[in-house]
DNA sequence: GGAACTCATGGAATCGATTACATCGACATG
DNA sequence: CATGTCGATGTAATCGATTCCATGAGTTCC
């Protein structure tokens, strides 16, 4: 692969001036650049990214870690953060922690030693050594969707709970009175904070949330499908289920699906985190649907603000409750019940 | 960011010696060893990836350009690739081409530049002079599920010629005549090839595809439902309508939907590419599965190989069709049900 | 006892870029 | 005419690793 010399040798200059070309300096002959334009030409030259990196200390280049590639949620996130950061300037490299603190941490790492200008995570515990180290040793760093509470770090997310409040009001209106969600991992933010949302809701209703109400998951689908059957084995079984993301709620329907059950007849069942495939189907989910287009955008907007050493805004974006007919109610007046955004 | 040089000065001893430590060079005193050790980890040094692979001139990673990440199916291709890079101590960057060649072409362009040890593409055109010119300029590259017919380079795919048989005899036996498709962009091989075989097994059957029947589309769900909207103003709309992924036929379930018609009883439909949330549509969709993983897995076995400067050996995996209510028939007690052969 | 070898180590070249600094010619100014 | 300024260019240092080569100490063997 042809380098820097090679086209300093073919246009007949140092390779001082072929850089000059190549990064727009003003002193640069008008003869000297179309030499060595035609030389890059020629030659089908481009730049070395790792030399260039190695010379500049800096990367153009955003780490991102996921919780979980296989949930919609996080790969439309992973979308609009490469389209933000590719208007940017920026690369994105995505690492796909499957909720697994173990592979975070590996993907923090290599990320980190491949020296990226910045860090976007969305973490999946409580937040480990390596990762408390490296907000505190100055790596520019934005948390999106999820965060690690008393880090200094800004926290783009959406707020759900007014739209936990309207969903409980949907249940309530109803008729359901024993409602039980299934949690993610009390470790992450979205795991305690939709159980606190729906808890502090419910109390608006004089309802409880019984221990046995509250079942455990980790953001995937087998646990919903675990945490379902165990309500379902309760003497009194709940009436009406809310599952803390998308792929719980899959789970769920799996679980119901496998007793005979019907939703939202026999049970409802309402979901965190709103997907295409919730209009498809049997029957349509209700869920809280949150901007993850925006929250993406913002997300890197906020990083290379940092990594500009600006201070980076944390943004708190609003949820809203999609109505659909998973809980009992007939579709709304609108029969196109389809989701907005992105 | 502590460097080769701190660690070196740190423990007393050369970079020469710290670099010998750090990749397990024989030649290294147990107590020069040890000061080493001592040091990386009281500075909490980590070798930087970046002047390592200048001077090594690899990188250890891959790169992974796939057409659209919204796609579940190419997710899941994703994550086992990444697994099985992992494994083979490789690091994997994606860039998503959102079937635009134009996105594609700038992502194969990155990450060129970035001087990634092997490309693994799903090329979502016939192929760009950048991408042909990196196959034939010595860049190891392997393409996986669809690739561009008259060049050198492995390719991992899955073969649906048998499960589309099996599907139109499916059809077929639930006394279905009229069979229209919803093709992928021409210049993708899975886009004509799906075609193809759904043609050849109609044939077996005495039955014909007018062009009326063949929708031209993109892959992306809004395009199958266009083209779905379009069968069904028809003055005889098909009976049964294949998707060539599962995008498509996500869109064909809304165009019908939109027009009140029910599945299967109005139109059956089935769909390229099984995702976990067709058990859940209404109704379940039946549709022909990728082995999906195994096909990830062989990508970076065989891409790896090319790396080693080995052959690198193209592999194609059968698909199988998956039965479920779309199409008119209860799902079959028996698995033979759906194989009548002809 | 000395040649031949092995082993541990350091010095310095190298990878491919960017960039500070030096140089040189052309031109303007007093 | 001497001096200063400016624009174009080249030389060489630099980033942080790896690795070739030289060196010197310690062993082995005849």
């Amino acid at each position: 692969m042809a380098s820097i010399k090679d086209v300093a040798a073919a246009a007949g200059v140092s390779v001082a001036t072929v850089s000059r070309v190549l990064n727009e300096h003003p002193s640069v002959s008008a003869d000297a650049r179309t030499r060595v334009l035609a030389a890059v030409e020629a030659l089908g030259y481009r730049p070395n990214a790792v030399a260039r990196s190695l010379r500049t200390d800096q990367t153009r280049t955003l780490g991102l870690v996921i919780s979980d590639v296989l949930n919609p949620y996080f790969t439309e996130l992973a979308r609009s953060v490469e389209e933000e950061a590719r208007a940017l300037g920026y690369s994105v490299i995505i690492g796909n922690a499957d909720e697994r603190p173990d592979l975070q941490d590996h993907h923090v790492r290599t990320l980190l030693d491949r020296r990226i200008d910045g860090l976007l995570v969305s973490p999946t515990d409580g937040g480990s050594p390596l990762m408390l180290d490296a907000a505190r040793g100055g790596t520019p760093m934005v948390f999106v969707d999820r965060w690690i509470p008393g880090v200094e770090v800004p926290v783009v997310r959406a707020d759900g709970q007014r739209a936990v409040r309207d969903l409980v009001a949907h249940l309530y209106g109803l008729g359901h009175r024993r409602l039980a969600i299934i949690s993610g991992p009390a470790a992450t933010t979205t795991g305690s904070e939709r159980v606190e949302a729906f808890r502090a809701a419910l109390a608006e209703y004089g309802l409880d949330l019984p221990d046995a109400y509250t079942g455990q998951g980790d953001f995937q689908a087998e646990s919903g499908r675990r945490v379902t059957e165990g309500f379902l084995d309760l003497p009194e079984p709940p009436e009406a289920v809310f599952a803390a993301d998308n792929l719980m709620a899959l789970g769920a329907l799996d679980a119901i699906r496998a007793r005979g059950l019907r939703v939202p007849d026999d049970i409802a069942l309402a979901a965190f985190d709103d997907i295409r495939w919730f209009v498809h189907t049997d029957p349509p989910v209700t869920a809280i649907a949150q901007p993850t287009g925006e929250l993406g955008r913002a997300a890197v907007r906020a990083l290379v603000d940092r990594i500009a050493g600006r201070p980076g805004e944390s943004v708190t974006l609003p949820a809203r409750l999609v109505v659909r007919r998973s809980c009992g109610a007939p579709p709304a007046q609108n029969p196109a019940t389809n989701r907005s955004e992105s």
